[in-house]
DNA sequence: CACGCATTGTTACAGTATAACATAACACAA
DNA sequence: TTGTGTTATGTTATACTGTAACAATGCGTG
């Protein structure tokens, strides 16, 4: 495997291990497979390359629970706009997961995870107020054509 | 019917004849349904109200060709958040239909749709271009407590 | 009327997600 | 260590969401 996914994997198992989650071997194998990925997968696109990888039929219920667990750890992050899953791409450099924003490629599905720009999050905090609405805000999924599509 | 909802369906029937487009009978029922509901519906419980209103079933097919076409002549918009269609609050007062933007209340489900703040906006394009992205943003989805779950 | 095109009908199926209950692994205290 | 409660996993079944493919119908235009 890439040096780079072990030290990915690793700090995940740090952060887990520091905040009394348990990232058992199921958890970690199919965060191992979206890492690997590098682009978002469908619950049953990992499930297929689990069965491939491990030689070994796995059920839907076993991803999902595993994929419940890393997106509450902010390991891994559900995409609505195409209903798939991707690695986070700052597992490795932010202790604490702040709000993030997904540049999605609606042609390629290439994605790119940075922070909420702060100016945008304080117009979204003023704009929910005049609702007297409180953000709760997971992330921020914004359609776009990346380089590559253009 | 509710005096509203006929002026937003006669709105809606002006809109599609000044663009050429047909909104036929099933399209007007299912919009119509959308529209009393003022909230979100998935696609099968339109189905559900459809049966009930008109006494008739309803195949899944029809509802999602009836709701390809109104998302894409901008009456209804899909929220990816929750996985519903939702009446677009807009449809009476705007002929050219913008960037919309939705407060989702994560727990009772009710929305506000409003226009994407120009400032976000601008913000948001500046962000995609750092990675040479085009962005295509049909709207912005935005998770939040409404007033009344609070 | 005849033709082309858009809409609708119909069947079958693919893909996504969870409920409910059983079993196994683990943490921790007696 | 052994019991005990908790968490995780296994297993089966089922509910929910969405589309492919082809047939039939309606509708506007020459
Ligand atoms: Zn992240
Ligand atoms: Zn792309
Ligand atoms: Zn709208
Ligand atoms: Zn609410």
């Amino acid at each position: 495997m890439d040096q780079r996914f072990q030290n990915l994997l690793a700090t995940a198992q740090d952060k887990c291990d520091g905040n009394g989650l348990r990232l058992t071997q199921k958890r970690k194998q199919v965060l191992n497979i979206l890492i690997e990925a590098s682009s978002p997968l469908s619950a049953y696109e990992i499930k297929d390359l689990y069965a491939k990888q491990h030689n070994e039929n796995i059920k839907p219920m076993t991803i999902y629970r595993a994929l419940e667990f890393l997106v509450e750890a902010n390991l891994v992050h559900k995409l609505n706009l195409n209903n798939k899953y991707i690695g986070c791409a700052r597992a490795k450099c932010c202790e604490h997961h702040g709000y993030s924003q997904f540049l999605i490629c609606v042609r390629c599905g290439n994605v790119e995870e940075t922070n909420v720009d702060p100016v945008i999050y304080e117009h979204l905090v003023q704009q929910a107020q005049a609702y007297q609405c409180e953000i709760v805000m997971p992330h921020l999924e914004v359609a776009c054509i990346c380089v590559r599509c253009k």
